[in-house]
DNA sequence: AACTGTACCAACCGCAGAACG
DNA sequence: GCGTTCTGCGGTTGGTACAGT
């Protein structure tokens, strides 16, 4: 057996509403709230709508102090780091954004954010390509051509971007947003060309809740908002801020939870221009991360994602428990 | 001017979990 | 403890405006 509709659709009015269902639901609930129940809600107004519907368009549009449109840096800066960190909890990091419903912040992901850090992803892929294709003609010299078509995508070409190595036990549901997180923790692939590396941090513990380091007065300022500070409460990773439209990645040493060695090695890979960070890259070589079939393993997160070897869901909880208070 | 493609955003839908009797 | 109802959330859709051809 089903459950019940909330409401009898065949009698209920859909789309759009009319600025005089918007002036009766807000003299309504500015008299008297919601009372608990929107259920029953539009039968007392005489509104011919849903209760989902009235309460979508209160907390979407008609409550006091929204704001729509026009994000400010700080704002798409706060969303890309909250997304990193939590993924598509719209509603909790709508509580970090004053004014702003979750609606609007998805929207604004999906339709602006995603669109702009893909793009962006591209231009540094592309980039990527042409510094190897320019290396492996210089090493190779005429032969290049016979063993490389023009129209042959290369290896490293066709893996995705990183999922984020910081990170590596998040929720699956962020391993799926590998392109984006990716790119915003763009050094995570090269991470895989050291082991030793890779191993400390497949091995890293992760801070423990009570170890959840909140502190706003390590904020860094850099030429574009810093996300550390987020309005002063949430600060996931607290030695670490990027700028969006500049796509600059600083790793700031000594003032957090990614250990001193790794920030000095990430340090080192940014301080180094896009071509040249990538190069020597031969992944499929690497006895850690090569499969059986000699395909590379950049793409190949399952058996870190799945391995509980870290306490990083603890630490994610508690993150997500910190913006709740 | 007409048509088409794209971007944006409001609203809908289904699900999970909380609340309640 | 169980079934029902309600709320809140995230994914998705559909309508509208605007730009490009």
């Amino acid at each position: 057996m089903g459950r019940a509709p909330c409401c009898d659709k065949a009698n209920v009015k859909k789309g759009p509403w009319s600025p005089e269902e918007d002036a009766k639901l807000k003299a309504y609930i500015e008299q008297h709230g919601t009372g608990g129940n929107w259920i029953a809600l539009p039968q007392k107004i005489g509104l011919k709508r849903c209760g989902k519907s009235c309460r979508l368009r209160w907390l979407n549009y008609l409550r006091p102090n929204i704001k729509h449109g026009g994000f400010t840096e700080e704002e798409e800066n706060i969303i890309c780091s909250m997304y990193i960190a939590i993924g598509s909890r719209w509603s909790i990091i709508a509580t970090q954004l004053p004014g702003r419903t979750d609606n609007d912040i998805k929207n604004y992901w999906n339709t602006r954010l995603k669109k702009k850090l893909m793009a962006k992803q591209r231009k540094e892929q592309a980039a990527c390509h042409t510094g190897l294709l320019e290396q492996e003609m210089k090493r190779e010299g005429s032969s290049f051509l016979v063993n490389h078509t023009l129209n042959q995508i290369p290896y490293w070409a066709e893996q995705p971007l990183a999922a984020p190595m910081m990170h590596p036990h998040r929720d699956a549901h962020l391993a799926g947003q590998d392109e984006l997180t990716g790119l915003l923790m763009k050094v995570g692939g090269q991470l895989y060309n050291d082991p030793q590396l890779m191993n400390n941090v497949i091995n890293y513990q992760y801070p423990t809740q009570d170890q959840l380091y909140v502190d706003s007065s390590d904020a860094v300022t850099t030429s574009g908002a810093s996300v550390n500070t987020l309005n002063g409460n949430y600060n996931p990773w607290p030695n670490m801020e990027y700028d969006l439209n500049g796509a600059n990645l600083n790793i700031h040493q000594g003032q957090g939870i990614i250990p001193v060695e790794l920030e000095a090695y990430l340090n080192n890979l940014l301080r180094i221009d896009g071509s040249e960070s990538h190069s020597g890259i031969d992944i499929g070589n690497s006895s850690t991360t090569s499969n059986s079939a000699g395909s590379t393993s950049w793409g190949d997160m399952g058996s870190l994602v799945d391995t509980p070897v870290s306490n990083f869901d603890a630490y994610q909880k508690g993150m997500l428990q910190k913006v709740a208070q």
